[in-house]
RNA sequence: GGCGGCGUAGCCAAGUGGUAAGGCAGCGCUCUGCAAAAGCGCUAUUCAUCGGUUCAAAUCCGGUCGCCGCCUCCA
């Protein structure tokens, strides 16, 4: 098992800390707004990872932060006239429906930062206490200059720090211009927490050092993020971890690469910005959504359009047909050894893909080999065999994700007792009554089959 | 200015030194009362471009063109 460490920005074999555990931590959403497909590309992404590592074998210990207090949080507070933890709680609740839509395995734990005051101050007390940080007018800064490794995970060498104009709308005094907060002063307006050096409220990056190192020690397998946060985000959680443990942070840091709709930058004010609500209203499969997600290497950009959501869905019907002739196999027999060959080369193969750095489409490509192969052989397959197939997908699919069965029970007898009609209405020749049935049905997404064993139907 | 990425068929996309995976779309066929769906088959002498290294290059090196990301709001 091998992947990109941001850190070394190169290809690293991984080696886990304690034998056969992960401890994973993700960043997490910032409850302010719904959240985007953006998001969701990262998030799926991490899904697919912890995933694999689980079928892999490992037990992945999987943390992931909800920040519900910020600048974000407390202006949409404001503008609601609504308390802050009210207006978190909304988009916070409307992120794990999102997660169960999108099929993507709960965390372990989910901390909140509000929940995590004490930890945070006691971390930031003893960056004070080893002269990693400063006082300055009721707020704590840590100072960037103590810190030798600082840039070291983005690469940026700190004198060269090229200072955008929003520093300067920056209220508060620092020594240096590149210093970041740990804790802001309060503010009148704003939610404040009692402390040691004035009351006030946790910066941003500091919750994610405090949290961690509360549910995954202070030195863990693997943090993993958006491209966006490897500066500044995950390089002050870096300096503000080990200058006050004293020891490395992270050992592998992966990084999800951005999504753009129709090759721009989402943005409210372009129009191709899409929540997952606004999908579905537009009848959107997300299931689709996760296919398209997760079939562009999480290290290459990925142009979201609507035709090439189509594609995806496409895609994946493939997948489903292979699954639903699988379940209409009815020959006798036993298991052919062959077909057992076929799928232990083929899990080796598709294990190897996704082995080497998440490569996603090379182990698409070999599960596409495998349904053709095993589709040319269809007629010959006995009940057994495709017993053993199914179950083989059933494998792939707790990496994947996208085979969620949406039968409905309760569907299934009046759709049998239609389908009777119409076969009688066929015998007699009455084939405008029979294309009368077909297309009712159809109108309520039932679609009819008609194969030499029968008449098969499914769900679109 | 600094750091980094990308350019492979109509579209999406693997492959990073040994002679172009896979998916979508398209076309042909099978099945069918007809459809639809599905299955099968076909579809890149060629990897932005120019030059170099090599027995061998989409893969390595250099130049050129084009596109994009990050540089303290951001997944």
């Amino acid at each position: 098992m091998r992947f990109f460490n941001t850190m070394t920005r190169r290809l690293e074999e991984f080696r886990e800390i304690e034998k056969g555990k992960i401890g994973l931590y993700t960043c997490g959403p910032t409850v302010y707004d719904f959240p985007h497909i953006g998001n969701y590309r990262s998030y799926v992404f991490e899904d697919l990872v912890k995933r694999f590592f689980t079928f892999s074998g490992y037990r992945v210990r999987h943390v992931m932060n909800i920040t519900d207090i910020d600048d974000k949080t407390i202006r949409k507070a404001n503008e609601l006239g609504l308390p802050l933890a009210e207006v978190t709680q909304k988009f916070i609740d409307a992120f794990h429906s999102d997660l169960g839509i999108l099929n993507i395995l709960p965390a372990d734990v989910y901390p909140r930062a509000t929940a995590h005051i004490p930890e945070m101050l006691d971390l930031v007390s003893v960056l004070l206490e080893k002269g990693f940080a400063y006082e300055k007018d009721g707020s704590v800064y840590f100072s960037i200059e103590r810190f030798g490794d600082y840039g070291r995970l983005a690469n940026i060498d700190r004198d060269k720090l090229q200072l955008g104009a929003a520093i300067d709308s920056d209220e508060y005094e620092k020594e240096s211009i590149q210093d970041f907060v740990l804790w802001k002063g309060k503010k009148p307006g704003e939610p404040s927490w009692p402390a040691p050096f004035g009351a006030g409220r946790p910066g941003w990056h500091i919750e994610c050092s405090a949290m961690s190192m509360k549910y995954l020690g202070a030195h863990f397998d693997i943090h993993m993020g958006g491209v966006d946060n490897i500066f500044p985000h995950h390089e002050n959680e870096i300096a503000q971890s080990e200058c006050a443990n004293g020891q490395t942070f992270v050992n592998y840091w992966l990084h999800c690469q951005h999504l753009v709709v129709d090759n721009k930058k989402m943005s409210k004010s372009l129009g191709n910005f899409y929540t997952l609500a606004d999908l579905r209203q537009r009848g959107v499969d997300p299931m689709a959504l996760r296919y398209l997600l997760i079939s562009t290497h999480y290290r290459k950009l990925l142009n979201f359009t609507f035709a090439n959501l189509e594609m995806a869905g496409q895609a994946l019907n493939r997948i489903k047909n292979f699954v639903f002739s699988l379940k209409n196999v009815e020959n006798a027999g036993e298991a052919a050894p062959e077909i057992a060959v076929l799928i232990a080369s083929n899990r080796n193969d598709f294990t190897e893909n996704m082995a080497d750095d998440f490569n996603i489409s090379g182990a698409l490509g070999i599960l596409f080999d495998f349904i053709h192969e095993i589709n040319q052989k269809m007629s010959e397959l006995s009940k057994k065999d495709a017993a053993a197939v199914l179950t083989y997908l059933e494998g792939l699919d707790t990496v994947l994700g996208v085979l969620r069965d949406n039968d409905s029970g309760p569907l299934a007898a009046a759709v049998e007792e239609k389908i009777a009609q119409r076969e009688k209405a066929r015998k007699n020749k009455d084939f405008a009554r029979a294309d009368a049935i077909r297309s009712e049905l159809m109108d309520l997404g039932i679609m009819l089959l008609d194969t030499p064993t029968g008449v098969k139907w499914k769900k679109e």
